[in-house]
DNA sequence: CAGACTTAG
DNA sequence: TATTCTAAGTCTG
């Protein structure tokens, strides 16, 4: 490339995707590794979530009951998946690992198995520096610093598979890069083999595989991916608008339920049937994106026209338009450790007791704020009166073994939701919400770090989340219940030193002498195992540190592996 | 701003 | 038939 006229700006991103291959079942498959070349589901009350490969041979799908599950395959092994805790463990390690291969901060997870990376200054960076003399031996360089930081590849052609199948670089293109295309193309043959890289990395040294797609935006790199799976990489390379043309609408991400219903009925001139909709939706067949697009006086206007109304946003026509014609203008979002919320939350054949109500009340708020320490607090290690940064060895120096949480978040509202049970066969009438919800300030003695779990769960029930279900649920009896949800929101990113003195006053006039009811805390153990786990490797510590009591057999009563899977690892955090 | 809805996996 | 357990974002009153 030496010497070689060179367009130097891109307007463009180079984007990769990567999804998990079978995600819950490989974290389960890791735990346990006899369970690989088994039919492998993972359960929650009583559907079969997700499963394996090895499992959908049989022709299980997502979300099946249990029982058609296995009916197909009798030999199926399930797996409980009811707590998240070993996926969203399994899934923040591999997201941080990921963040940390790349330069920009531009790393998104979408749910527990899904990430975007924005890799452009990395592209660009390296084909400043590619030797275009010896293409079959390059080196691409993963640090600006460090030169010997990175991996050999071949950069006369794309790795991995492309969209289209058949594509070759033109003649004369393969050794310049004087046009935008050219640009475009070694910014793509470059994103691939970093994908590659790191996929590989991926299964060597966390052992999950994943499906990868390379594209100019985060619409076309999740979309190209699928064309290989698993275990695929892809690369969009041209033809974008036929690449699009053959989805049904309904697969194209932000183009969900309700408007390729609504695309659907104006387009094709009839209602469709929702569970048909769902199924074509899931499914090869039914209306195009080449068929919306190519529709009579089909444009942004129009699309406007069908689309607008209560629910939807603004502009909801021009955006539409602009994701069938594949622009796809939306940013990787900066990598974050905290979560903008916390929710917990269980369902039930029917909860018609304000006694069951307060107990499955308590259950939530206990893992909610076990969450809270979990995912809002970082480790802090102190030293005669002294913080000191956290060694990545445990220390035997008993001196310097006092451990303590901190708080670098700060949950402002607490909500609590219920659903209705439906009776059987009847339908919801359209006006009535599908839940309902009360919200009320958090009170700031939940963050008193000196208390038990246990006994917080107990005020938050007490202080309120028995009034907010009082709101939702004035007549002390009559209601049924399928659904509860306790979720901490408008969290808030806090200055971890400036903001400590605030948080200690905070909380001397928050829980001093409040005259909490009379409820002390659940009246029976029977649920405490009710999430069983499957995995081990806990630090003992850590769980007495966020649950604020040594060990928690005096209160809990024996095997805990659910309760200690609840904590994730707060090694982890930014630092 | 609270509460419901839409989308996502 | 629409299920599980979430998380993020937008609209309406």
């Amino acid at each position: 490339m030496n010497g070689v006229k060179r367009v130097t700006k891109r307007t463009d991103r180079i984007v990769i995707h990567f999804d998990y291959d079978a995600f819950y079942a490989a974290v389960a498959e890791k735990a346990n590794p006899a369970l690989k070349s088994l039919p492998l589901g993972i359960y929650q009350k009583h559907v079969v979530t997700t499963m394996n490969y090895e499992a959908r041979k049989y022709g299980l799908y997502k979300l099946q009951s249990i029982t058609d599950a296995r009916r197909m395959c009798p030999d199926l092994v399930l797996v409980p998946g009811e707590d998240l805790t070993p996926f969203r463990n399994a899934s923040k390690q591999l997201c941080v690992f990921l963040k940390e291969s790349i330069w920009s901060e531009r790393a998104e997870s979408l749910g527990f198995d899904e990430v975007f990376l924005d890799v452009t200054d990395m592209v660009d960076y390296n084909l400043e520096v590619l030797n275009g003399a010896d293409l079959q031996h390059c080196f691409f360089h993963l640090s600006r610093e460090d030169p010997t930081q990175g991996f050999s590849f071949d950069a006369t052609g794309i790795s991995g598979s492309t969209f289209p199948a058949k594509w070759r670089s033109k003649e004369g293109q393969s050794s310049d890069m004087s046009t935008v295309e050219d640009l475009l193309h070694w910014g793509l043959l470059l994103g691939s083999h970093l994908a590659a890289y790191l996929q590989h990395r991926l299964i060597d040294e966390h052992g999950f595989s994943s499906t990868v797609g390379i594209a100019t935006s985060k619409l076309l790199s999740k979309l190209v991916g699928n064309v290989h799976k698993p275990n695929g990489r892809t690369t969009l390379v041209d033809n974008v608008a036929g690449f699009l043309d053959a989805h049904p609408i309904g697969r194209v991400p932000g183009i969900g339920f309700q408007l390729s219903q609504r695309i659907r009925q104006h387009v094709q001139g009839h209602p469709a049937g929702g569970w048909q909709e769902h199924f074509l939706r899931t499914s090869k067949g039914g209306l195009t994106v080449g068929d919306v697009r190519r529709s009579p006086g089909m444009g942004p206007e129009k699309l406007d026209c069908i689309l607008s109304g209560p629910g939807f946003p603004r502009g909801i026509g021009m955006r539409v338009w602009e994701l069938l014609n594949g622009i796809g203008r939306e940013e990787v979002k900066l990598f974050r450790t905290v979560p903008r919320q916390i929710s917990i939350e269980d369902s039930y054949r029917g909860l018609d007791s304000f006694e069951q109500v307060q107990h499955e009340l308590w259950q939530l708020a206990r893992s909610l704020v076990a969450r809270m320490r979990a995912d809002l607090t970082r480790e802090e290690q102190h030293e005669l009166g002294q913080a000191r940064r956290q060694s990545p060895t445990v220390t035997t120096d008993a001196s310097t073994d006092q451990r303590s949480l901190k708080w670098i978040a700060f949950p402002k509202n607490l909500r609590l939701s219920t659903r209705p049970a439906l009776p059987r066969d009847v339908e919801r009438p359209d006006h009535l919400p599908s839940r309902m919800s009360r919200s009320c300030l958090l009170p700031s003695a939940l963050l008193n770090l000196q208390k038990d779990v246990e006994n917080l769960a107990s005020e938050l029930v007490a202080q309120s989340l028995l009034p907010l279900f009082r709101k939702l649920h004035p007549q002390p009896t009559g209601f049924s219940l399928s659904l509860i949800n306790v979720a901490v929101t408008d969290i808030a990113l806090g200055d971890c030193e400036r903001q400590t003195g605030t948080i200690e006053r905070m909380f001397k006039q928050g829980s001093s002498n409040r005259a909490y009811s009379n409820y002390t805390g659940p009246q029976t153990d029977q649920d405490h195992d009710k999430h069983e786990g499957y995995h081990g490797n806990l630090d003992d510590q850590r769980i007495a540190l966020i649950y604020g009591h040594q060990g928690s057999e005096d209160f809990m009563g024996g095997s805990q592996n659910s309760e200690k899977e609840r904590i994730s690892d707060i090694e982890q955090e930014m630092d």
